[in-house]
DNA sequence: TATTGACAGTTCTAAAATAGAACTTAAGGT
DNA sequence: ACCTTAAGTTCTATTTTAGAACTGTCAATA
């Protein structure tokens, strides 16, 4: 499958991995939530090579995920900041920083911390149901077709039917 | 830089991105949140070469992701399940859908709709703070070295210089 | 005036990853 | 004996990525 091929998929998983879903650009959007702009400061801090930093960043501002705006004439330079859909992937990113703080650091303990201003404590992100407010896991989800769902494959049919004899996830 | 690299990142981003980073891991790990175990299944609906499958498996496993456990002998086949390192990855998967369904969908609409068991409502997935249950957004979060951190490259102190007179994210 | 440095890229070649198709192995069924 | 299912492996061709060098503007320095 095509990286174009993505975009297009009926599934808004695969859509977004079309956006987000290769080495350097969750890299890159971590960067710009640190407040990092500028095309040198992301290629001095990532050490991504310069043709895929430009590359990449092209496609976050296609994507319209981050805007590029001047900030100099003479010559003409421009910095990389996020849009609001840009901010909006926070969740995401907050997401796989928590999944990393628990699963994946070493002896030395979590590399970041982070503070909510709101309350001053620190905090971990924590994903609720917008309806009820208790906290969500895999198991406790039912799925259903929505308005942009296409016919489902046989493969999945037999999934949904184990899904709905109560067969466990793991 | 290399994925062995990523590994070994100070960064809890990073060393989850060596995990789930790349184009095919996200969609495997949704197919099994849709209860789908075995490879001919994997393959038939992710379309993807057998090769990077296998390949993409044993990663998976080799991380801790799946388990990998017989379901029949002579001959001997196997299915793959998540572990609870897996299961753990669905606040990952679940605001990256959310991001699509806002972001990504066309006009027919989210091709897939979540009904939480517990209060049997149609849901959006939410992020909030752990500590005040409060929802979370990118602005209202200080960021700190933790036990973890290395030092702070000269662009990052720069970052955080900025961020400590309040300019903004975006 | 000539030189150096900062910044934001582009261009080149070599190495690595991916796509796509065919092949393998092991067993059961007809 | 032959076909089918399942889970891979192997092969070649194409695409992507790594790594380094190069380009074009302009400002500040020697």
């Amino acid at each position: 499958m095509k990286w174009d091929a993505l975009e297009e998929e009926p599934c808004s998983l695969a859509r977004t991995v079309a956006v987000i879903g290769d080495r350097w650009s969750l890299l890159i959007l971590r960067e710009c939530f640190l407040r990092i702009r500028r095309f040198d400061d992301f290629q001095a801090s990532l050490g991504i090579t310069r043709h895929l930093l430009a590359d990449r960043l092209k496609k976050l501002v296609r994507f319209g995920v981050l805007r590029k705006i001047p900030y100099q004439e003479a010559p003409k330079r421009y910095e990389y900041i996020l849009t609001q859909k840009g901010l909006d992937l926070y969740p995401i990113i907050m997401s796989i920083v928590h999944w990393g703080n628990i699963h994946m650091v070493d002896s030395r303990g979590r590399p970041m911390l982070h503070q909510h201003k709101a309350c001053q404590k620190m905090f971990d992100p924590v994903m609720v149901c917008s309806e009820c407010g208790e906290p969500l896991s895999a198991k406790a989800v039912h799925v259903h077709p929505g308005p942009g769902a296409r016919k489902s494959s046989p493969v999945h049919a037999r999934a949904q039917e184990r899904a709905r004899r109560g067969v466990a996830l793991d």
